[in-house]
DNA sequence: ACAAAAGTGTTCTCAATACACCCATGT
DNA sequence: ACATGGGTGTATTGAGAACACTTTTGT
């Protein structure tokens, strides 16, 4: 006997985006003004149907598309919010993803969707439970943080090391101490020094750095940690 | 204008659990014999579709109670498996929980699905996608052991100090040395020594601990790193 | 000359590790 | 008396944290 599927529920399945930037100074997420009932007007992570034939994560990335025109953007699954009364109109479960991606590009941000992007720590309050899966996100994202040098995605090709620490103590939301981290960086031998100078900050101008790609892909297989 | 969802996709949605216990040697993980087809007399994990009334944790907790009539088990989500192809005869979406459960508890397993109790590391190969969701759960086990003693769930009240030793020795695949474990665990002051002995293993006996719920929570609040 | 950011090393502290012997008891 | 597992402390090492002055150059 083989299993009759005809009488189970289905069920409206979701993506929804938490799509994170920056900017050099702070973390940024990009949202979406719904224009569309309900709670049209309001502020939302920007989201769509899992179609019957596509992957969650194939979902994702069309998502992420249709907004900014990019391809093969970092994603990483989150969690399934299935609460039943999530939105109001249906009952319709949600697969969040998180995007790392660098504002840097070029992006051609479609206008159909009035996206706009806002400081982490200073952005509107959100619909449904779209709250929660920011601060989920927040949550992640620091974890990966630890994990690997989650930069790579988020910073231009070149880079100075306050960069990369505006960019860490973004994420962490603290303090370091400048001599500890640079120290902390090269000691984990994943970027290169390049002759260059960006002279935009200071008289004396700061060295611009990139990741050495390839040490970066071994340390990540070797499994490395790295601690702030 | 409001949303018309009628032409979205609907999608069937299980979740499946990957349900681990201790025997006080080995690590343990619960699987049932499918007994319908595809695939019927193999192994695989525990699940069942969501219905229309239920969110993804109360599924999880409903299938869980089926199979071994406890309630209120320590379920925490894991991932969403979302392969068009993943099941065979129709597109399944899929959401894994694991389980922690104390196989001292007198469970009586339903005997409807041919349980057993395999040890996790002489598991048979199952069907599907299970053999990733339970690698992708055996992951997450040993990082939520670094952020709380999960012995809580998976020990009986009162165990040997060798017992949580031997339990944080199966997680993580590792042996470690007696005085250091002891030491890092008195360290952590969230257990009792109780006045009792278990005589079970040797003449001389080894005494039996408790959890200090209260300070074990309290600790959790503050958000404590259990490193081993 | 001075202001403004970049760059750079050492010391201290604490946590992780390695390691070996005595104890209590049943046989 | 001896065999078996239980219980305990110390010394060493290494990583993380704290900390301040010099350099460069545009104005």
């Amino acid at each position: 006997m083989t299993q009759d599927y005809s009488h189970f529920p289905r069920h409206l399945v979701a993506v929804d985006c938490i799509i994170f930037g920056f900017d050099g100074e702070n973390l940024k997420i990009l949202l979406v003004q719904r224009n569309f009932e309900p709670k049209m007007g309001e502020w939302s992570l920007m989201g769509g149907f899992i179609g019957d034939e596509e992957t969650s994560d194939e979902a994702a990335q069309r998502v992420l598309n249709t907004l900014t025109g990019l391809e093969n953007i970092y994603l990483e699954q989150l969690n399934s919010y299935t609460q039943i009364d999530r939105e109001p109109t249906a009952r319709i479960m949600s697969i969040s993803y998180y995007a790392l991606i660098n504002i840097e590009k070029n992006i051609q941000i479609n206008e159909k969707y009035s996206a706009k992007w806002f400081d982490l720590k200073d952005r509107p309050d959100l619909i449904f439970d779209h709250n929660d899966m920011v601060k989920d996100a927040v949550l992640r994202l620091r974890r990966r943080a630890t994990t690997r040098p989650i930069g790579f995605e988020l910073l231009p090709k070149k880079f100075t090391m306050k960069d990369l620490q505006n960019l860490y103590e973004a994420i962490f939301d603290e303090k370091y101490d400048k001599r500890n981290f640079t120290n902390k960086i090269n000691a984990l031998d994943v970027l290169v020094k390049t002759a260059e100078k960006d002279m935009s900050s200071s008289k004396k101008g700061s060295f611009l750095y990139t990741f050495d790609e390839e040490k970066y892909n071994k340390k990540i297989a070797e499994g490395f940690m790295f601690k702030i």
